[in-house]
Order: structure tokens, then sequence, then C-alpha cells
DNA sequence: GCAAAAGTGTTTCATGTACACCCATGT
DNA sequence: ACATGGGTGTACATGAAACACTTTTGC
């Protein structure tokens, strides 16, 4: 391979996998690509709401840019996850179409992925759908354009990882939850079932998720508690862990 | 802010963070920066070893690249870690010296970073004098070219979490050692000392470090045995553990 | 009364932590 | 003999896993 010493044709993107839960199921948020779509792309229906980075914007800020255009909002959880940087995962009629979108003239586009998470309502769904977007059962997505389906499994591994690790699970839920939706959530990342009394267990010993005083109505059992979870308490403990951890191993 | 939408003049570098264990200390590979530095510029004595990415490379590639360069190998430990973006990351007299470095007209670089691991011996360090690099102690680092130590400090702590979750402390230890290499190393790592009785037992019940018949000689204590670390036998327990885990939580 | 999920309690076992003590070597 | 680190063993606390049992609701 002859190395290319050609540094102005090449741009960098982001794509975006926004992950929310209404209660029920884990979904994913995915926009229509009807305006990239032709004979000869591997550009399928759907795609992962992303942009190109402009000269003099970060990362974060172009992240914020495309979440306020596609579910209207720009305070959500974002993180960084990976880079995709194979110089043939754009290329051909896909490439030409990506040129032709942004009127450019580029030989390659390296992409830089996201996570985010939000607590989906009926406001969103319908919010999603006026803006060329959707909200899709993660059990249910076909076909995406180019690598974005790589990108989609890569950001699922990360948040059920992450899931073991950090706090994200509360970003997905109302202010408010039972235990059991929190549960239900856990086994849609993770993807299996998990003991219900002990699940409860760890969950309330951790002693950053505090019981509210209101109870589910209307539903054909023993109503349950809501909870919440407190930040603030949170931080705490991870201090009081940390300096555990330092008396030794 | 305007946005600007020029998307011609970026350019994609990566900056890896190379650390190096002699059995003492933890290193980490600087590259003297001469053809840099220069009047109202920041950029300092050394900065992390580096590149722009060429048009038709990808990034493991470009990485591979740079290290054949600075230590003349490629087959090494290295992943991703983290994109830095701020526009703002390079510029004034920094971005015309890179400009000029690199005979391009580039308004802004966004830098993927990386972390390699290597098992530092002697060829290696005359090899780093002989190519413009140098082994700096970690303890030791002063001011770095442009963002470079919040690199370093990222990728310390990086690696930091990452040990406790993977074998990565064998990346930079001899195929033989002893254990009390590997805790001067975690220590070093970590940042703080740890039991040496409850270590050795921890890495022994880990069932993947292997004695070996050979023992230390001409040390003033009892002499202790190396051992060795077993890949297979490791990817056996990793997959033992997840079926464990599987079960319930 | 029955189904369904909430919520409590108990037993068992594995792992982490602290620390006492003996062993082999060079000086 | 003694200093130094290697290496073994033990006691205690903490947390995970499995599972029995009671409680509260709608039907």
């Amino acid at each position: 391979m002859q190395t290319n010493y050609q540094y102005d044709k090449q741009a960098i993107s982001l794509d975006c996998v926004v992950f929310g839960f209404d209660g029920q199921s884990l979904k994913v948020l995915l926009v229509r690509c009807k305006h990239f779509s032709s004979e000869g792309s591997s550009i399928g229906n759907y795609k992962l709401p992303g942009s190109l980075i402009a000269n003099n914007e970060d990362l974060d800020s172009a992240v914020a840019r495309v979440m306020e255009k596609r579910i209207g909002m720009r305070n959500i959880y974002m993180r960084q996850m990976d880079v995709f940087s194979d110089p043939k995962r754009i290329q051909g009629e896909d490439l030409r179409l990506v040129n032709k979108h942004y009127n450019a003239d580029l030989t390659r586009i390296i992409t830089v992925t996201y996570i985010s998470l939000v607590k989906l309502n009926n406001q969103m769904v319908s919010f999603a759908l006026k803006n060329g977007a959707e909200w899709i059962d993660i059990d249910s997505v076909k076909r995406l354009a180019l690598d974005h389906n790589n990108i989609l499994i890569k950001a699922l591994n990360h948040i059920a990882r992450q899931l073991q690790q950090e706090p994200i699970a509360f970003e997905l839920l109302p202010k408010k939850f039972t235990i059991r939706a929190l549960r239900t959530l856990c086994e849609a990342i993770i993807g299996f079932e998990l003991d219900s009394r002990n699940f409860r267990k760890k969950v309330l010993s951790s002693g950053y998720v505090i019981p509210t005083e209101e109870k589910e109505v209307d539903v054909s059992h023993k109503p349950a508690l809501y909870y919440k979870f407190d930040k603030k308490l949170y931080e705490q403990e991870i201090k009081r862990r940390f300096k555990l951890s330092l008396r030794s191993w």
C-alpha cells in the first residue's frame, strides 16, 4: 500500500446511538434516509443520527446540535464511544451520495461515535416522527446504512458493561420509578433475567436509590413504591468507597 | 458562534501514550520537538509520539507506523482511548508550526489518542535515543507540547481503571517475572501500596499466573520464583466467569 | 379464592482484608 | 546474627446466590 499524504480530503463526522426506554423495552433513535438511498448504494432505510463536524465546533457541541435537531433537547446524557476509521467504511456510491448531500469532495470520512441516553415519553416519540426520525425497538432493528449496524452493536455492548459500573440506568428512567422498571431496563440492556429479590436488595443497599411517598395505582397486584435516584448521595458513596479501597487491595 | 461549514481544512491526527516498565518505575515515551519550537509557541521540549493520518490508512495502521518509527516494532499492545476535538486545542503559532512541518494549510486538528504498552529493556532505551525519543519517568514529566499533558493524565487514569479489569500488566512485564515485579508495577500505576501477602494470593488464585522452575539469583533475601502469564488459561477463565455470571445477578 | 408482583428474611458460600509467623539468602 | 523480602496460614467481615415465605392489590 502506498501511503497517500494528502490531508485535505478527509472529514470527521459523528454518529450518535441514542437509547431510550419507555418502561417496556429499550429503543434506539433512527433517522430515515430517503435523501441518501439510490441504486448501487448500501445505504438502507435507516441510519443513526449524525453529522459532519464543522470547522469551528468541537465534537460535544456537534452532538448537541444533532440532538437539538432530532429530539429537540440539548442537555442530555452523551459520552464518546469509539472512532471508526477504516478508509473503506464509506466508498463508491455511498461516498458519492454523502459528498452530494454535503456539497463536498471527500475521499474518506472518519466517524466518532457517541452514546446518548434519554428518558422516553410520548411527546418525544411524536417529535421524532415530525423530524424524520423514529424510536425503534432494539430487537426489531434491521439493516442500517453504512457500518451503522456495527456501531449499534458496539454501543449495546458498551452500555451493558457500563451498567455494572456506573448509574447510567437512571438516565433512561423518569425521576420516579419502581424497582421493577429499573430491573426490566437492566434486563433489556444485559439480555437476561435477574432475580427480583436479590436485585431489590442490591439496589436498595447501594444507598442512593431512595423511596418516595408515592405508590403505583390501578395495578392488579400489590402496588409498588416509587423510588428516586439521589445523585448527591451517589457521589458521596463513590468517594467513600474510593477511600476504603485505598487501605489495601 | 457562527457555524463554519468548511470541511476541507480539518485533519485527523493520532497521539500515542506509550507506557513502559523497567522493573522499577513506570515510564512514558516522549519525543523531543526541536523542529516545532519557536517564540510565541506553547510547544515545549517534549511531545507525545504522533502523526497526521494519511488519506488511505486507518488509525490502527497509522499507530503501527508511528510505533515502527519510534520503537522499531509494530506488534505491540495498543488501544484507542479518546478523541480531543476542541477547535482551539491547536491554534496561533502552534498551528502555524504544525502546518509548516506537514506542508499543509489546516485550521484545526482533531486528535485520536491511543495507549500502548511495551516491555522495556536497554535496547529499546538506546533505540529511542537514536530516534529522537526518550523514556521518561512518569513522576518526572514536565510541561509537554500542546494539550499533551492532559492526554497523558487521562491515559494514566485510564490504565489504572483498566488494570482492575483486564490483564494489561503483563503487556508491560517480561515473559518471566516475580510477583514482586508485578506488584511494584501495579503500585506504580494505581499510585498507592498494596499488601504483598494478599496481593500474592489474589494473583495466584486468578488461575492464569503460573510458576516456572526458575528462581531469582544474587538477591540478598529469599530468592523469589519467576512466574509467567498464561494467556490461554486467562481466556478460559473469562469464559468460565461469564457463564457463572449468566445464572443470576 | 386466585393470580401476580411487591417486599422480607434466611442460609450458604466465595471473596476481600488484616495480620501473625516462618523461610531462605547476602552481608 | 540480622536485615530483607519470599511465602504460608488464619480469623473475620462483607457480599453474592439461591430460595422460602408473607403482603397487597384486581378480578
